[in-house]
DNA sequence: GCGACAG
DNA sequence: ATCTTGTCGC
């Protein structure tokens, strides 16, 4: 038999095929969602991480007037922040969009498109978020724990806990507490006098860590360089109709 | 009970 | 998420 007690990761492959196949991860109702995030939660791990060779953006995009969606991931190089590879994914959403179970409604497309990714990116970075979530499992620590993979969530807006006033300066940053005080997340400016990102911790790595990530990721824009990828990319992105066949996943290679 | 609520 | 014009600023 192979992989022990000493077994490195699943492939990414295999771990998303893994997770997708499980019918106990993905129930219909919001009751047992919430019940399938208490049973993971558990499993959530803070670490400082290194060697960060690569990153992967995260994002799913909505076809207006339409319930078709586009699901993106964009590898980039965080040395350089050129493009490694990038795959879109289109399906339709099988759960609608409750404030708090964000990741029954994304994950699926997400982790479709994902399993077919030729890279295994040292970090997966999501827009939404990990701890500073309702019930402390937001997107991010939903998709580190099934993959157990290093992961991060950035949104734009703060959904739980509140935070102090930052600096005006690109880098100023406090604490997201929740209301028992424990600090769930960051707000970080990435910009000089923009509004600031929301980063917390989805799995296997930390809070100093990841907002030190963020900003090396975002150079230019307030959104970090992956997740602009992948947020261009599922608008830009064809729409397959289903009612004539799947149109396939497009892959795509830099030049 | 009511409002607010990641994307 | 998506629908939307111009505008101010680097």
């Amino acid at each position: 038999m192979s992989g022990g007690a000493t077994a490195a990761p699943a492939p990414l492959r295999a771990a998303c095929d893994a997770a997708l196949a499980d019918p106990l991860l993905w129930p219909q109702d919001a009751g047992s969602a919430m019940g399938v995030q208490d049973r993971l939660r558990p499993a959530v791990r803070t670490e400082p991480l290194a060697a960060v060779r690569t990153v992967a953006g995260l994002d799913v995009g909505y076809a207006p007037g339409d319930d078709r969606l586009v699901a993106a991931v964009v590898v980039l190089d965080t040395a350089t922040l050129s493009t490694v590879e990038s795959v879109t994914e289109t399906g339709r959403p099988e759960f609608p969009y409750v404030p708090g179970l964000f990741a029954f409604r994304e994950l699926p497309p997400l982790l479709r498109a994902l399993r077919r990714l030729d890279s295994e990116p040292d970090l997966l970075v999501c827009d939404g978020f990990g701890r500073a979530h309702p019930r402390r499992f937001g997107l991010a620590c939903h998709l580190g724990v099934l993959l157990d993979r290093p992961v991060l969530g950035v949104a734009k807006s703060p959904f739980v806990g509140s935070h102090g006033p930052l600096d005006r300066s690109r880098g100023a940053w406090s604490p997201l507490r929740a209301d028992d005080g424990a600090e769930v997340g960051r707000a970080l400016r990435t910009r000089d006098g923009v509004k600031p990102v929301y980063v917390s911790v989805g799995h296997r790595v930390d809070l100093d860590t990841g907002c030190d990530l963020v900003l090396r990721l975002s150079p230019r824009y307030r959104q970090p360089e992956p997740i602009r990828a992948a947020d261009r990319l599922s608008r830009s992105s064809p729409i397959g109709d289903d009612r004539n066949g799947p149109k396939g996943p497009q892959r795509h290679q830099p030049a």
